[in-house]
DNA sequence: TGAAAAATTCAATATTTCATGAAATGATGA
DNA sequence: TCATCATTTCATGAAATATTGAATTTTTCA
């Protein structure tokens, strides 16, 4: 990950449908949503969302596979994880515990 | 931390000069750096870095404090845990192995 | 084969965001 | 007090971004 990654990736996570139809995905886990399902789900116009979704795609933050006449997104988990490596890059440097409390809340 | 403030977290972030400055402000761990002191590190003009800082500000994601002449900025870890945890919310939800990795990078 | 469903692309408009120069504020030390 | 340093505020023009209606692509099913 990268300035230019990083940038793209919390360009597109800061705009309401995006970040909305992100966590949902997050939410979905493995199995994705159907773009359709998305749409209903966040009460957006198709190519509205169609466009958002986009900019997730090329953020990296999302993957889409046809499915049948729908096309199914899901959340890429492995880009989240260098987002957040990024962000928090050198946080230990001499005072682990000022980064620790930042971990402990997001484990599962 | 709600969508509103975590889109201000996000969008405070996808800039280049506030991405590195949020950057370097966590690598300076508490101590902080004065204004003046991460406008000569990113070599931007004050009044440009000035106007990104109280972005960042506005969000939440630092905090400053008067020091002599000059203002010293710091990180707020804080608002970073509560954003984390906000885009990473049920994402174990049934499938712990999926964020397992995202959070094994992490740790310092 | 042809109609309908699901999603995307395109073009245009409206909105937001950004960096800059100039001016103002606050604090220090002679 | 006055000159100077450090930083912020303000107004402006330029650039990037978002939403919408209309048209297009891809797939399914009768």
């Amino acid at each position: 990950m990268d300035q230019k990654n990083a940038l793209a990736a919390l360009g597109a996570l800061s705009q309401p449908t995006r970040l909305d139809a992100f966590r949902l995905l997050v939410k979905a886990g493995p199995k994705g949503m159907l773009a359709g399902e998305i749409c209903a789900a966040l009460d957006v116009r198709a190519n509205t969302l169609s466009a958002n979704l986009s900019v997730l795609l090329n953020a990296g933050l999302v993957a889409n596979q046809r499915e049948g006449r729908g096309i199914r997104y899901t959340a890429n988990l492995d880009a989240m994880r260098g987002l957040l490596a990024y962000l928090m890059e050198d946080c230990c440097g001499g005072h682990p515990d000022q980064c620790r409390p930042v971990l402990a809340e997001l484990a599962c």
